[in-house]
DNA sequence: TCTGGGGTCCTAGGACCC
DNA sequence: TCTGGGGTCCTAGGACCC
């Protein structure tokens, strides 16, 4: 018998953690938009039901949105993220490990809780989350990771499960998969999807009964893996520990088009500046920089986008040296006459920064002295709010600058945006 | 006028080597 | 009739995820 697996998984989560701090959002259609305020990425229940789809171009339904007064917010990573730890609390005791899969989604190893009734236990653990945060949450419990994922998007579906779906027990398990469209599966995306069901496999159910053997030669070891996760057999635990990362990526799109290099120049140092503040928040330096930009590929006109890959030696993790790095490259790609509505800059060849290899002619005090410089620089930043100290190249305009209309405050990271109740 | 951002994993195929 | 064989490393691109 193996460990039960469960997935606990935030409902509409970022509309829900808006309500949290402003309890006008509650009963109405909110949706939440992307970067840029470009597209649908949560939807509360209400948004749902009036057929606004994950995606949606903001811009595409505004009539929708007029209508029915659908409220649009610009999206919050700070608010989410803060609410994540939140979340996170009220869930740790009800595991015995937590691996945390994405933003609102975590996977929880329940071993030595098996005695308990387990749907019991994840109903407790939903009260606690909703106690502490506000935020309803749904539960799939299972014998595999994809059982466990799959038992949760049944309790999001089927409101019988009032919220937790155990598929531990056969006889459910059989009747969950026996209604679940093949392609609603985790890890069954749309190529995979079109493939399986000209086989006439449309169902979960289907998925799990297909030979292994066939599963292998139409897919890769992917979705093999998958087919034995239907079956209960385990191709993946809770991963416990934080794998290292392998690359690093900070790219946007622009408020507005931009046709000057001096201009994207602008923007790319900012994003390479970010990239050098992850980096090092994270320890790590990179070996080889991509600087990207390109035009607006929905729109009916010349398009053009390029990318250059340089290698970094030293290895560094230096802001200063990656937008030099970036400039050049970008110098490279730069063709005139286009109007460029997105660029960023990607690292990869990530490895921890005591472990850096030296090179022969380093200069080991300019190397110090450029390492306190963006010591004091993420100081600053970190003090007095991103983009305190810029690099000139920058720009003070920043017409660029990505749009968001309608953002809510830092209600729990910002002491001047705490709400304050009057009596 | 307005369509996000940041990841991982896998495979095929080319380069290179002995 | 039948092009040597086998190995590693790297990269690009596809597929998928939230």
């Amino acid at each position: 018998m193996s460990t039960p697996i469960a997935l606990i998984d935030c409902n509409s989560y970022y509309c829900s953690a808006e309500r949290a701090f402003d309890p006008r959002l509650k009963g109405v259609p909110v949706v939440v938009a992307s970067n840029n305020d470009g597209c649908a990425i949560a939807r509360s229940d209400e948004a749902k039901a009036l057929g606004i789809k994950m995606g949606d171009p903001v811009h595409k339904i505004k009539d929708k949105i007029k209508a029915h007064g659908i409220r649009v917010l610009s999206s919050n990573y700070t608010l989410y993220g803060d609410m994540q730890r939140r979340v996170l609390a009220a869930v740790e005791p009800f595991a015995r490990d937590i691996e945390v899969y994405s933003i609102d989604e975590s996977f929880l190893d329940l071993g030595g809780f098996e005695d308990r009734d387990l749907v019991a236990h994840a109903q407790a653990m939903r009260a606690q989350v909703l106690q502490w945060t506000t935020i309803p949450t749904c539960v799939g419990i299972g014998p595999t990771k994809t059982l466990a994922k799959l038992g949760n998007a049944a309790a999001k579906k089927n409101p019988l499960f009032d919220g937790v779906a155990d598929l531990r027990d056969e006889p459910i398990r059989d009747w969950v998969l026996e209604r679940f469209p093949v392609e609603d599966v985790w890890g069954v995306g749309s190529a995979t999807a079109r493939k399986v069901k000209d086989l006439g496999i449309h169902t979960a159910a289907a998925l799990r009964d297909m030979p292994v053997k066939q599963a292998r030669s139409m897919g890769t070891v992917v979705l093999e893996r998958l087919v034995a996760e239907l079956r209960g057999v385990p191709a993946a635990v809770v991963e416990t520990i934080e794998p290292q990362r392998k690359g690093m990526a900070v790219t946007r799109s622009f408020g507005q088009p931009v046709t000057d290099f001096d201009v994207l120049m602008g923007a790319i140092a900012q994003y390479a500046m970010r990239a050098g503040e992850k980096l090092r928040s994270h320890g790590l330096v990179a070996g080889r920089l991509t600087v990207l930009f390109h035009t607006n590929r929905f729109a009916d006109r010349p398009q053009y986008g390029a990318s250059r890959t340089l290698s970094l030696h030293p290895m560094t993790a230096d802001g200063l040296e990656l937008v030099r790095v970036a400039r050049k490259g970008a110098e490279h790609a730069w063709r005139d006459g286009y109007a460029y509505t997105k660029a960023g800059v990607m690292l990869e060849d990530l490895v921890s920064a005591e472990l850096r290899p030296r090179t022969l002619f380093e200069d080991e005090t300019d190397t110090g002295r450029r390492e306190r410089l963006m010591a004091a620089l993420d100081d600053i930043n970190g003090k007095f709010g991103r983009f305190t100290a810029v690099p000139g190249t920058q720009g003070f305009k920043r017409e660029w600058q990505m749009r968001a209309a309608a953002k809510s405050p830092a209600y729990t990271t910002r002491i001047a945006d705490v709400p304050v109740v009057r009596a």
